[in-house]
DNA sequence: ACACTCGGGACACCCCGTTTGT
DNA sequence: ACAAACGGGGTGTCCCGAGTGT
């Protein structure tokens, strides 16, 4: 009883203090020692719980993931008259997320990317790519149950599309640049324009 | 003469080595004594070059966006007749590389993102990402001029949609995931589809 | 009872393990997690039976040690009407392991040697020492009351410098020179020459 | 000129304090951070001298071993007049060593001895028996050559086993036992026994 | 100017043992 | 008896600057 409720809470206390650390500094100037010293944990009950900075990271991503797919799929399903602008709007809500450069998940995303050789690493980011697109075709296909969405688009296909464009935004968000002219609205409007052809494309 | 001619040289043979070892270690792993060992030269040289491990690193991303650049800009230019084809075959060959996890662009910018809280790199990053929507706008806008792509199209917002699934699919490369349903033939697709809307969208 | 069976199976469990794991790795390659992941048992465990590594690599010599004993006491008294050379078949045989650097008794000792500093670890290595000599030297006085043995040969001196030999062999074997001239044979040579002093000596 | 000066006051620098250190605490006590310590080196100078801590200790164990080999030598040759007696007066002297347990050479020998599954450790410890196999074979010829010695010694077998002996007498130190029968004067004795046949034996 | 050795310090990881629970 | 949480020290690796030589 008590012994999972520490383990539980040590954990939390563990992947919070990262989370917090690396949005104030970043991941690789992040250091152990950083978290040894605010979490008040010691090397080894760190280890203890995680193999190394690699796994703590991705168990950061993936609470964050977790997170995320929570509130996308509860926007999904909790209307019972579904339609398509409110999950719309969570989802243009969501993906202003993606170019926050200081966003911890895109953050994390990007170090673990570099350290994607590492068969563990690819592995994380792999669950996190599938996962997304997985939460993204599920939409769709909901979209298409309740006709609002037509029969005739590929879910596979588009889901993944998008999950490929938001990899791009996340990415773009990393370097900051000045001149943007495809933004997220525009990225809305792509959705939109695939998701219900019968409105007016810009392309 | 002699000095620069000397200069050259040792450049190129540090970029090249790190190139190699880059193709065969990943870039993490690449450590600078690795490049000093193969090369033959001394850490002092090394540094005497450049300022850092990450600033090799960008000059080698740089060397190699040149010569895509060059290529591409070639692809462009090069025909006095010009059509969609032939380029567009072009692209979509270029496009294969996106999703090679072992090419060392790939690499290289996957490591300087994990980076990019140094504004150097930053920099660097971003002149790559504006060199690519540079080069696809200019590619836009010769196919407006030679009517082979419609004006209404938005030469702007068009190329950098096409730099950011790029970027999507350099990402995903990295995981490697096992099943993929958008893949570069959709891609070239995608981009016929937006630039030639009288073909059959799939979408 | 059962407690005591069980303390007994547990007890041979953690040391057969180890003694597996040694001679599959080397002693100071064995950590504890290997011995714990191998044997299913926890620190808590292994920690409850053992004081530490050094004591759980002690009792394994010992046990080997006394294995070791009891074939040689054996050896020595089987025979109701003894002779000189079936005995010294006996040794002859089990010197060769002298020089098996694999051997965990070996390794074992080298190991605890290097940290007879401690107390606890330098009366372990003492007492295997001690019935070394006190083996050796029985089995002299058993010989020297069957009159194979010359009543001159001083008993304790020779035996203790059987070990010290035995010893230089164990050592060297940690070592595997490639050009050996003194090897096992030589031993039972100057082991012969020494107690039946009639034969003809090669130094 | 200035560099070599400068490294080598480092490297005595490093040695002549691992050494102190190594009397003072032990090997295994002694941890870089000492060393760093009293040395004030830093932990990147240490590493750009040696591989690792193995290494250093080796690299002191070969200093040793290189003096004493210097002065064995000098025993040895420096007499125009040679005779048996003074150099073996220098061998019964230098003979005490093997049993301290506190000689450094001692330790880092037991020390090593417990590393030597990893082969860079394992050739040292191979080096250091030659030498002294070949160092008393030099001795050995050269009592022949001036007719102290009987040609009927075996030169190469002796010497083994007088190292191989030497040997046994350095474990038996590190384990401190009270009760020796067989010491230093009857290790004289033997070699004496075996290169003058004439006397006496106690065996 | 150019090259390089020497040296510094931060970091990740591993591993043993203690303490606290069940 | 067994299991897990936790502490902390040790090693080796790495990137890089500072001083020195050519």
């Amino acid at each position: 009883m008590k012994r999972e409720l520490k383990r539980e809470q040590t954990t939390k206390l563990l992947l919070d203090t990262t989370q917090a650390l690396i949005s104030e500094k970043g991941c690789s100037k992040t250091t152990l020692s950083d978290i040894m010293e605010r979490s008040g944990l010691s090397k080894g009950a760190i280890f203890h719980y995680v193999q190394g900075k690699d796994e703590l990271l991705a168990l950061v991503l993936e609470a964050r993931l977790e997170a995320i797919s929570a509130r996308f799929f509860d926007a999904v399903h909790q209307e019972d008259t579904p339609q398509f602008k409110a999950p719309m709007q969570e989802i243009t809500n969501s993906l202003s997320i993606l170019s926050d450069p200081s966003d911890v998940t895109n953050q994390i995303l990007m170090y673990l990317l570099s350290k994607s050789d590492q068969p563990a690493v690819s592995e994380v980011i792999q669950r996190f790519y599938e996962q997304a697109v997985s939460a993204s075709k599920q939409w769709i296909l909901a979209g298409q149950q309740h006709n609002v969405i037509p029969a005739a688009v590929n879910a596979d296909k588009t889901a993944e599309l998008f999950v490929l464009l938001s990899y791009g935004f996340r990415m773009r968000a990393a370097t900051a640049p000045q001149a943007i002219s495809f933004g997220i609205s525009d990225f809305s409007e792509l959705i939109i324009n695939i998701l219900q052809p019968n409105s007016n494309s810009k392309f």
